[in-house]
RNA sequence: GCUCGGGUGGCGAAACUGGUAGACGCAAGGGACUUAAAAUCCCUUGGGGGCAACCCCGUCCGGGUUCGAGUCCCGGCCCGAGCACCA
C-alpha cells in the first residue's frame, strides 16, 4: 500500500513553485524561448469546468515537455473578463459586473492553481483592467487611422423584451433565444472593421506551411467562413435606363436567365417600378422590413416576391426579360441582385414554378431526352454541354462559362469576380461592460479619435447599465461623462456611448502578456521579436472562427503598419475535443455536470490530469466516466512504491534484463514521439507498460524509474517532484533533462515471426532478429500447425517480410 | 446541400508506411490475504465450438484491389461539428 498523500504533495510544490518562482522565464533574456499559449477563460460565476481543466492541462503537458527538452516555456494565463456574459449574469443576479468580476477571478484563481500547471503567475492580465483595456482601446485607434474601421448604418436583430441588440447567434426561430420575444430588425449606426479587405490573404495563408501548422478542421472552419466564390459580376440593361449588376457563379448559365431577382431593400427598387406595381412593391418591402434577420435567411421558406413591372435585357440573347423583388434574395451578399435561372437552380426553379416565369434549359447532360423531368435534369455531371446558348451550344460547361466572361469582359458587359462570404466586423455593442470606443463625435469634425495620450476612456461606474429600448448604449445616460470638448477645435461634442465588441479584447492578448508591467506602450519590441509568433496555441474549436480569424486580421493590421514583424500571430494551433459525459454533452439542463473541484479534493490533481489525459485522444476529447479514475491512481501508487523500492537499492548500474532494457528504451522513444503529437493517452499507456514490465520481473533499476520520473512529470507534476526528491536530487524535475535513447536497444533481438497460409495465420515461430529467409522459412515449416495445414500441398508462393511475417500460398 | 471529423469488446480506447485486431485502463467473474469489509496481490475476460491441441466467426453495410484490408479504392448507411435561400 502506497502512502502517496496527493493533497499534501500538491500543496508543497505549489508552494515551492511560488517560492522558487520555477515558471516565471526571463523574457529579456531567454536563449530558447518557446510560447506556450492556451486560450485564456472567461471568468463565469461557476468557475472552471471540467473541459477548461482537460485542455489546459493537455497544453500545460505540452508546456512542460518542452522545458524538460530546454527551451525557456512562458506559460502565461489571464481573464477575458469582458462582454455581455457577465453582464447579463449580473442583471440576472442583481449585482454588478465590477463587483462579480473581482471574486469571479479570485475563484479562478484558486482552481487553476490547484490545476499545477506551468502558468507564470507574474504575468497574469485581465482585459477589465484598465491598464489593459487602454491598449484595446489604442488598438481601434490604429485602425481608424489606417482607414480600416468605419462607421455605416446597419440591420441588426433588436429584442424589444431584452432591449439589446442580438447576434444571429442568438436568434433562434425568429424569436430571442433568452426570453422567446419576436425580434425586429433595427437600423443602428455601427463600427466596423474592413476585414474583408483580407479575406484573400486571411484565406491564402492557410495554405502557406511556413506561417501556419493549424487543425485541419480549424482551417477548414475558417475557409468555411471567408467563403470564397469564383465567378463573375454581369450588367444587365433595364428599359428604365439603370444598369442592374449582379454576381453569378455560373455565367456558362447566361442565357437561361429568364428573369431577374433584387432584393427587397436594393437602391435601384424605386426607379425600376412601375406606376401599377408601386403599391405591391411598398407593401412587400415593408413587409420585408419587419422580419427578423435570422427567419429571413431559412432556406425552405416559400419563395414570395412581387413583380416591378420593370424589365431587362439578358446581354446575351437580347430577350426582355422581367424583373421581380423577393426576400430570397439578400442585400449583403453579392451585388444584392441575381440572375435567375431556373432552369439550373433549385431556389429559382421553385420561384419560376410559383409565379408562372419562364424556364429554359441551357445546359444539358449526354444521357438526356426530351421527356427527362426537369428537376432531375437540372442535377448537372461530368459531360454536360451547353444547349440553347447560340454560338456557345455544344461546349462543356468550364469550357462556356470561360468563352462568356471573355465576351463579355470584351463588350463591357462583365468581367471576372470574386466574391466572399465574410463580412466587415461589426464591433459596437450598445451595452455596458466593454471598453468605450475612443472616439469624440463633433459636429464640426466628424468622429474624432481621443488623443492617445488621453487614454483610457475609463469606463465609467454606472449604478445602473441595464439596457433600455431606445437602442442607444447605457453609457449615453451618463451626460457627465459624454459631454466633452472636441479634442480638434473645442466645440462641444460628445464621446461615442459604445463599447466595443469583446472579441477585440481577446484579439490581441497575446501580445499584452509579454509586457504586462509597462504602461508606455502595449507590447515591447524586442520581446515581440523574440517570442512571437506564438509558438503553439491550444483551444477549442469553438472559437475556430471569430476569435482565430479577428486575431489574424489584428496581426496582419498591425504588421501592415510595421508594428510587428510577422503576420501570422500562431505558428501552430491545436484544438483540444471536447469532455462528454455518457455520450452526451454536459450541460446544466442535462444534470451531467462534472465538478472538478470535487476530483482535486478527492483524488489530488495529479491523478484528475492524468486520468483526463488517459481518456481519449487530446484532439478528440472522450467521454468522461467516474469509475476510471481509480486506475490512473492505482498506477501513481505503484510508480510511487516503486520509487520507495529503488531508494533502497545501493547497486546501480548493474545488469539490467535484456527485456526490461529494450522495453525502457522503446518507451523513451514511444513517450516522446506520442507527447510530440499530443497522442498522450498512448503516452501514458506506454508507461503503464512499463511498470507492468518492471514489477512482473521485479525491477527496480534507479535509471529506469528515474526516467519514468521525468517522463510523467508533465501529466502529474507535484507527484513527480515528490518522487525526484525522495530520489535525492535537491533541484526541480523540470530542470532534469529529458530522457534519450538508444535507437538500436530499441529492437529486439530475438521476433515472433508470424506465419500465415493463404493469408491467415497459423502460427508464430522465433526466430533472431534479421534472419535469412530460408532459415527462417524452414523453421516456419516445421512448426506443427503449420505443418498440418500445409498438408504436403505444393507451395505456390513465399511472401517474406523480414522480421515479421511468411506467407505461404497455396 | 457543401466542408471537416468519426463508426473497432460490456465501457473509454490501441493498432507505425496494408502484415498476429483489441495494447493500456475501467467494469465484471474467480482466487489469495482478512473475523469481516475496504485496500492490495494473482488469474480469467470479443462471440461460438472442443477434454485438449486447436477450429470457425468477428473492426457500420455492399462490392473491389491484394498473398494478406480496421487500414487502400468505389458505392451506401449512421453519428458529431462547421457553413448554408451565398446566387
Amino acid at each position: 500500500m502506497s502512502d502517496y498523500d496527493p493533497i499534501a504533495v500538491e500543496a508543497k510544490w505549489q508552494r515551492r513553485w511560488a517560492e522558487r518562482r520555477t515558471n516565471e522565464p526571463d523574457l529579456d533574456r531567454a536563449e530558447r524561448p518557446y510560447y506556450l499559449l492556451m486560450m485564456f477563460p472567461y471568468p463565469s460565476a461557476e468557475g472552471l469546468h471540467v473541459g477548461n481543466f482537460f485542455a489546459f492541462t493537455g497544453a500545460d503537458v505540452f508546456g512542460r515537455f518542452q522545458r524538460l527538452r530546454g527551451f525557456d516555456v512562458f506559460e502565461p494565463m489571464g481573464f477575458d473578463a469582458f462582454g455581455i456574459h457577465t453582464e447579463n449574469y449580473a442583471l440576472k443576479i442583481n449585482s454588478h459586473p465590477a463587483v462579480l468580476i473581482p471574486k469571479n477571478i479570485a475563484n479562478f484563481t484558486r482552481q487553476l492553481t490547484a490545476l499545477g500547471a506551468m502558468f507564470d503567475w507574474s504575468r497574469v492580465l485581465s482585459t477589465t483592467d484598465p491598464r489593459y483595456y487602454k491598449w484595446t482601446q489604442w488598438l481601434f485607434l490604429q485602425l481608424f487611422k489606417a482607414g480600416k474601421a468605419y462607421r455605416k448604418r446597419a440591420a441588426v436583430n433588436w429584442c424589444p423584451s431584452c432591449k439589446t441588440v442580438l447576434a444571429n447567434e442568438q436568434v433562434e426561430g425568429g424569436a430571442c433565444e433568452r426570453c422567446g420575444t419576436m425580434v425586429e430588425q433595427r437600423s443602428l449606426e455601427q463600427w466596423f472593421f474592413r476585414i474583408t479587405d483580407y479575406a484573400e490573404r486571411l484565406l491564402a495563408n492557410l495554405d502557406d506551411a511556413s506561417k501556419m501548422d493549424w487543425s485541419a478542421s480549424t482551417t477548414a472552419a475558417q475557409r468555411n467562413w471567408i467563403g470564397r466564390s469564383d465567378g463573375a459580376e454581369v450588367d444587365f440593361a433595364t428599359e428604365a435606363g439603370a444598369t442592374i449588376k449582379v454576381f453569378t457563379t455560373r455565367p456558362d448559365t447566361l442565357a437561361g436567365a429568364t428573369f431577374m431577382v433584387l432584393a427587397p431593400e436594393h437602391p435601384l427598387v424605386d426607379r425600376l417600378t412601375t406606376e401599377g406595381q408601386a403599391a405591391a412593391v411598398t407593401a412587400y418591402r415593408a413587409a420585408a422590413a419587419a422580419q427578423d434577420l435570422v427567419s429571413r435567411k431559412i432556406g425552405d421558406r416559400e419563395k414570395t416576391g412581387v413583380f416591378t413591372g420593370g424589365h431587362a435585357i439578358n446581354p446575351v440573347t437580347g430577350a426582355k426579360i422581367p424583373v421581380w423583388i423577393a426576400d430570397y434574395v439578400l442585400m449583403e451578399y453579392g451585388t444584392g441582385a441575381i440572375m435567375a435561372v431556373p432552369g439550373h437552380d433549385e431556389r429559382d426553379f421553385a420561384f419560376a414554378t410559383k409565379h408562372g416565369l419562364e424556364i429554359v434549359r441551357v445546359i444539358a447532360r449526354e444521357d438526356e431526352t426530351e421527356s427527362t423531368p426537369l428537376e432531375e435534369a437540372m442535377e448537372e455531371a461530368d459531360g454536360c454541354r451547353l444547349v440553347n446558348s447560340g454560338s456557345w451550344s455544344g461546349r462543356t460547361v468550364a469550357d462556356g462559362a470561360r468563352a462568356i466572361v471573355e465576351w463579355l469582359e470584351s463588350k463591357g458587359l462583365g468581367k471576372r469576380k470574386v466574391t466572399f462570404r465574410l463580412h466587415d466586423w461589426c464591433i459596437s455593442r450598445q451595452r455596458y461592460w466593454g471598453p468605450p470606443i475612443p472616439i469624440i463625435h463633433c459636429p464640426r469634425c466628424g468622429p474624432v479619435p481621443v488623443p492617445e495620450d488621453q487614454l483610457p476612456v475609463l469606463l465609467p461606474d454606472l449604478e445602473d447599465f441595464r439596457p433600455d429600448d431606445t437602442g442607444i448604449s447605457p453609457l449615453a445616460r451618463n451626460t457627465e461623462w459624454y459631454h466633452v470638448p472636441c479634442p480638434t477645435c473645442g466645440e462641444p461634442a460628445r464621446r461615442e456611448t459604445d463599447v466595443s465588441d469583446n472579441f477585440l479584447d481577446n484579439s490581441w492578448y497575446f501580445l499584452r502578456y509579454l509586457s504586462t508591467e509597462f504602461d508606455d506602450r502595449p507590447f515591447d519590441d524586442s520581446r515581440v521579436r523574440r517570442w512571437m509568433p506564438v509558438a503553439t496555441y491550444v483551444g477549442g474549436n469553438e472559437h475556430a472562427v471569430l476569435h482565430l480569424l479577428y486575431s489574424r486580421f489584428i496581426t496582419m493590421v498591425l504588421h501592415d503598419q510595421g508594428l510587428l514583424h510577422f503576420e501570422e500571430p500562431f505558428r501552430r494551433f491545436r484544438a483540444h475535443g471536447t469532455i462528454v459525459k455518457d455520450g452526451a454533452k454536459m450541460s446544466k439542463s442535462k444534470g451531467n455536470v462534472v465538478n472538478p473541484d470535487e476530483y482535486v479534493s478527492r483524488w489530488g490533481a495529479d491523478t484528475f490530469r492524468l486520468y483526463l489525459m488517459f481518456l481519449g485522444p487530446f484532439e478528440e476529447g472522450g467521454d468522461f466516466r467516474d469509475a476510471g479514475i481509480a486506475g490512473p491512481r492505482r498506477f501513481l501508487d505503484r510508480l510511487s512504491d516503486l520509487v520507495s523500492q529503488c531508494e533502497r537499492r545501493t547497486l546501480t548500474g548493474e545488469e539490467i534484463h535484456r527485456d526490461i532494457l529494450v522495453k525502457w528504451h522503446q518507451t523513451k522513444k514511444k513517450v516522446t514521439g506520442d507527447i510530440e503529437t499530443l497522442g498522450y493517452n498512448t503516452a501514458i499507456a506506454a508507461l503503464m507498460e512499463l511498470l507492468n514490465a518492471m514489477r512482473d520481473s521485479n525491477c527496480a533499476e534507479r535509471q529506469i524509474v528515474k526516467d519514468m520520473v521525468v517522463m510523467l512529470s508533465p501529466f502529474a507534476p507535484h507527484f513527480a517532484e515528490e518522487c525526484w526528491e525522495r530520489l535525492g536530487y535537491t533541484t526541480s524535475v523540470f530542470d532534469a533533462e529529458w530522457p534519450t535513447w538508444d535507437e538500436k536497444l530499441t529492437i529486439e533481438s530475438v521476433v515472433d515471426v508470424v506465419v500465415q497460409i493463404n493469408g491467415k495465420t497459423r502460427g508464430t515461430v522465433r526466430s533472431p532478429r534479421g534472419a535469412p529467409e530460408e532459415q527462417a522459412v524452414a523453421r516456419a515449416k516445421a512448426d506443427e500447425t503449420v505443418a498440418r495445414h500445409l498438408d504436403g500441398r505444393p507451395i505456390r508462393k513465399v511472401i517474406y517480410v523480414p522480421d515479421r511475417l511468411i506467407n505461404f500460398v497455396v
